[in-house]
DNA sequence: ACTGGATCCTGACTGC
DNA sequence: TGCAGTCAGGATCCAG
């Protein structure tokens, strides 16, 4: 999937196109997603308003007056805006939100790993946003906190940095970079970083992801944003997809393992 | 409480 | 060209 900065730059692409227009109506041609979405929908949110569209970790919120449909995008989905004439759905274009003004907002998600949940209420008391961890890029985020959190786990630091109840929105690709940046190898015990080394890591983090996030995502198959344009930060990728190539620091060949059924990457020269 | 592993699903790619 | 095997951006659930 998409991580948090796709997430982000579709948040950001559909954003203009959904806050503050109706919903005409909702198609969905395949409900089995994650899990299925609701026949409901339609008659929900027929009629209803956008007021914004928010981001908590790797969920799309999109906020409306009577409740919050929430969307994730899986490993393999995505949602574009299709301006009118509307093209006929292709394999794997599951649901459509009709919009105001002809416009339709379309997710495409091969996978089916993704989901489309209806919440009334508020959408951080849902168990699958509960108990998420702090956004990267926001307050609550820092060496400190990844410190303390570390305590006594025996998981790597990679497992740890990629599970959703330390930190949101980080996949596998960012972690293999903030990691390299950082210079901490992907498989060391979490609890044996000393707080110096998880500042840095903490730092890494943000940069990594406002990177992404600047140059529009990762370009990875058909990743297209909100507007269908690709991702250019594929381009900045230091160790992730790129084994056997020089390390961009030492020269070193990048070295690819498996860690946690992950393909982890890293230059065992500059990573401790 | 933590940990590793299996699992959902389709498609792209590799090697025979 | 076909076929089998492997891998892919996630994260939940379960057993130990």
């Amino acid at each position: 999937m998409p991580e948090l900065p796709e997430v982000e730059t579709t948040r950001r692409g559909i954003l203009p196109y959904l806050r503050g227009r109706r919903i005409r109506a909702v198609e969905i041609r395949e409900p089995r997603l994650r899990w299925p979405v609701s026949p409901d929908l339609d008659a929900i949110l027929r009629g209803e308003q956008v007021d914004t569209v928010e981001r908590r970790g790797k969920y799309l919120l999109v906020r409306l007056g009577k409740g919050t449909l929430l969307i994730h995008l899986g490993m393999s989905g995505s949602l574009r805006v299709l301006a009118a004439p509307v093209a006929l759905p292709r394999k794997h274009d599951h649901i459509d939100l009709l919009l105001e003004g002809e416009q339709v907002l379309r997710y495409h998600d091969p996978r089916r790993f993704g989901a489309f949940l209806w919440l009334e209420g508020d959408p951080a008391e849902h168990p699958l946003l509960a108990e998420l961890g702090p956004e990267p890029l926001g307050a609550g985020f820092d060496g400190d906190y990844l410190f303390r959190l570390s305590r006594g786990r025996r998981v790597s630091v990679k497992q740890f940095l990629m599970d959703g109840h330390v930190v949101v929105g980080v996949g596998n690709i960012y972690a293999n970079e903030a990691l390299y940046l950082a210079g901490i190898h992907p498989r060391r015990q979490a609890g044996r970083i000393a707080a110096t080394r998880y500042a840095r890591l903490a730092d890494a983090v943000r940069r990594v992801l406002e990177g992404a996030i600047a140059q529009g995502g990762t370009t990875l198959r058909d990743y297209v944003n909100g507007n269908g344009a690709p991702g250019y930060f594929a381009l900045s990728l230091s160790v992730y997809g790129r084994t056997g190539q020089p390390c961009p620091g030492c020269g070193e060949a990048i070295r690819q393992v498996r860690n946690a059924q992950r393909s982890t990457f890293y230059c065992p020269r500059c990573q401790r």
